[in-house]
DNA sequence: CAAAAAAACTAATTAGTGTTAGTTTTGGTA
DNA sequence: TACCAAAACTAACACTAATTAGTTTTTTTG
């Protein structure tokens, strides 16, 4: 009779969790079966739960923990006193570090999120509106001390966020790319997108809609 | 007796792989079933086989469809005798106005592609790693000539693939925010972040890592 | 070593899957 | 009006899904 090992800092739930994780992330939620989750533990479907309550559970947890990871770093962020494009940089920072540490697991909550079940789903969801509202907000305050470029807050918002979640070769520090380097070239590129390189912007026509910023 | 009534500008079968489209888009490839296609056009699930081979045909249909347009456009875009920064906006601009005209399925071909059958897959993959590295070679030749910051280009590509993809709310063309606007933020902000604003780099160090620059 | 608890198993249930076969209805045309 | 192809239908098949019940095995513990 097989067994589900349980690893030194890792109960057998996490274990379970863990497999679940890969697979979701490899062919899907919804395509991955109980079945699939405990052939590649090496025991059968209904032995699970013993250890979960269901595979909906599952999501929920993978998408909070990570959504609870990101709320909190956000949290320091707000309340210490740094430029704004430095907050901004930080928690670009923190988002690629995500990706290299728990790249699967934030591939699902920002892939596999949708089939979380009510009432969880509208939880997660007005999550992440927040956090996204409140970092428009940051970039926002930085358009007004001319620190940022005059650009849609929340446009930059979801750019940010996507181009970070959209790299999805995070796994190759395998390879030859470093990490870090990889790290240094994102920043970059999307820090001097934001930057406001025209300390004097009489020439950049602006529109307010909605008490948000936008170029004509 | 419930009818499928094809529009002017598409047959029969065009409605059934639009509505699937739409699910597919909400609720993901496997989770919907063919049953939920038929009931949103209001009619018994075999009747769509009259119109369609399988559920994987739509799928692979929905995906080549959109790999053309944007391999069509590179191919243009690759021939014109425009600076390369200009090319580059150019692509990011047909794929701003892709994601307007044709948001469900260029969505589904950026989410969904996993599920589809073998040989589709791998020359999907193909199609896509080719776009790309085609996307890397152009940015490369512009960092060669100065006008694109010293960035790795991979990266930078990936960076502006996700970052357009990722925009949810492309269909918020009906709201407050133009479709427009939403434009010119975007590509401000993607261009501005590729420009070399500081035309004499020495003072950037650079590495060269199988024959990609990379900041140091 | 015996008893209790934890964790595995097999078997079965209920619900849904894509798809096929065979049949009936519909709508246009001779 | 009679015919015929297109397009719908119903019924069913062969699977697969998540989960439950009941039982057996394994591990922990006193």
């Amino acid at each position: 009779m097989a067994k589900i090992i349980p690893t030194k800092n890792g109960s057998r739930r996490d274990v379970i969790i863990q497999s679940a994780a890969s697979l979701f992330k490899e062919k899907g939620y919804t395509a991955t079966s109980m079945r699939d989750i405990a052939e590649t533990i090496g025991v059968e479907a209904p032995s699970l739960y013993n250890h979960i309550e269901s595979k909906k559970e599952i999501l929920n947890e993978i998408c909070f923990r990570i959504a609870r990871l990101f709320t909190s770093h956000l949290k320091e962020v707000e309340l210490s006193a740094e430029p704004i494009l430095n907050k901004i940089e930080s928690i670009i920072r923190f988002h690629i570090s995500m990706m290299l540490l728990e790249y699967q697991n934030v591939y699902i909550s920002d892939h596999e999120w949708k089939h979380m079940p009510e009432p969880f789903l509208t939880d997660f969801k007005n999550q992440r509106r927040n956090y996204r509202s409140r970092l428009a907000g940051l970039l926002q305050k930085g358009i007004d001390k001319n620190e940022v470029s005059p650009i849609n807050p929340y446009v930059a918002v979801l750019t940010i966020l996507s181009a970070i979640g959209g790299i999805e070769s995070w796994q190759v520090s395998s390879k030859k790319i470093e990490a870090k380097s990889l790290e240094e070239n994102m920043v970059k590129m999307l820090i001097e997108g934001l930057r406001n390189h025209s300390m004097v912007n009489s020439d950049i026509k602006t529109i307010s809609i909605q008490g948000m910023q936008f170029i004509e």
